[in-house]
DNA sequence: TGGTCAAATCGTAATATTTACGATTTACAA
DNA sequence: TTGTAAATCGTAAATATTACGATTTGACCA
């Protein structure tokens, strides 16, 4: 995913093009990390002083819906990054301090056969969790 | 984790017996699913009118803390469940509407060979999310 | 058994995150 | 250029969680 593909999804679903929703894509590209919404907000309010919580949180849900972005969740806070790795399904290590990511290629839903009784699966997570050495170096000079 | 071993785990570790700490136990067990903060109070509001917030919420953290319930969130809400499986370590499928659960043997970790570099784990989530016959049902009714 | 004290709970307020909505502005196409 | 629907703003509402002083209660000991 890259920001004229994004961009060219919002054109092809018939959403408008704006400098807000460009440099929102822009932002999670540069990052390429899991961004909370206080995140995109505080770092886009550097251009746009009065940014919305409701253009933030509603291009998030759009985002996230046309496969721009990927959202999870930890600490009690919905989190997106880019949406990553085109066709190729895969999974995280995230660093719950910073959001950072590093890919992990196996995804164990392959080693579940068949489907499971009385459970009509919808979906997956599987994440693994820790502090990336910048987080960890900071820390130590806290 | 049985109802006695709960009240044990909160005695040895000078933690006080009351009514609702008991019920509490109880009603995990009972239910045996993800139940959230909200869906204890009310269940428990039956038998404890004036119920507060606090105590619930104080004591969640508390069972967690001991490991009389595990925790984890999803839809934006933190949800809890008692913790089973004693010392095997094992995951969930789970039902996004009721919190209904059926335990995976399976933990993708054992196929991560090694520390991954730049980042130090602390943690690691691997749930299959889905929806159970019985709501499927109810939703088919409804 | 009764008294003492710290823990537990209540009642309520504060905080934080997310969602909602009428009014206004803006992108886009005719 | 102009009309229209989408996007955004400004703000309020809804929701989940945490915090805290006041009060109650469980556990221990004399």
């Amino acid at each position: 995913m890259d920001i004229k593909q994004a961009l060219n999804l919002l054109k092809q679903n018939g959403y408008k093009y704006t400098g807000k929703r460009e440099m929102m894509v822009q932002l999670f590209f540069e990052e390429g990390r899991y961004l909370t919404a206080k995140e995109v907000l505080d770092l886009m309010q550097k251009d746009y002083p009065g940014l919305s919580f409701d253009t933030v949180y509603r291009n998030l849900a759009l985002f996230e819906q046309l496969g721009i972005v990927e959202g999870t969740e930890w600490n009690g806070e919905r989190r997106y990054r880019i949406h990553c790795g085109g066709d190729s399904h895969h999974h995280h290590i995230i660093c719950t301090e910073c959001g950072r990511t590093r890919a992990i290629e196996l995804c164990p839903m392959k080693a579940i056969f068949g489907q499971p009784e009385n459970f009509e699966i919808t979906g997956h997570k599987f994440e693994i969790y820790g502090i990336c050495v910048e987080c960890k170096e900071y820390e130590k000079n806290a």
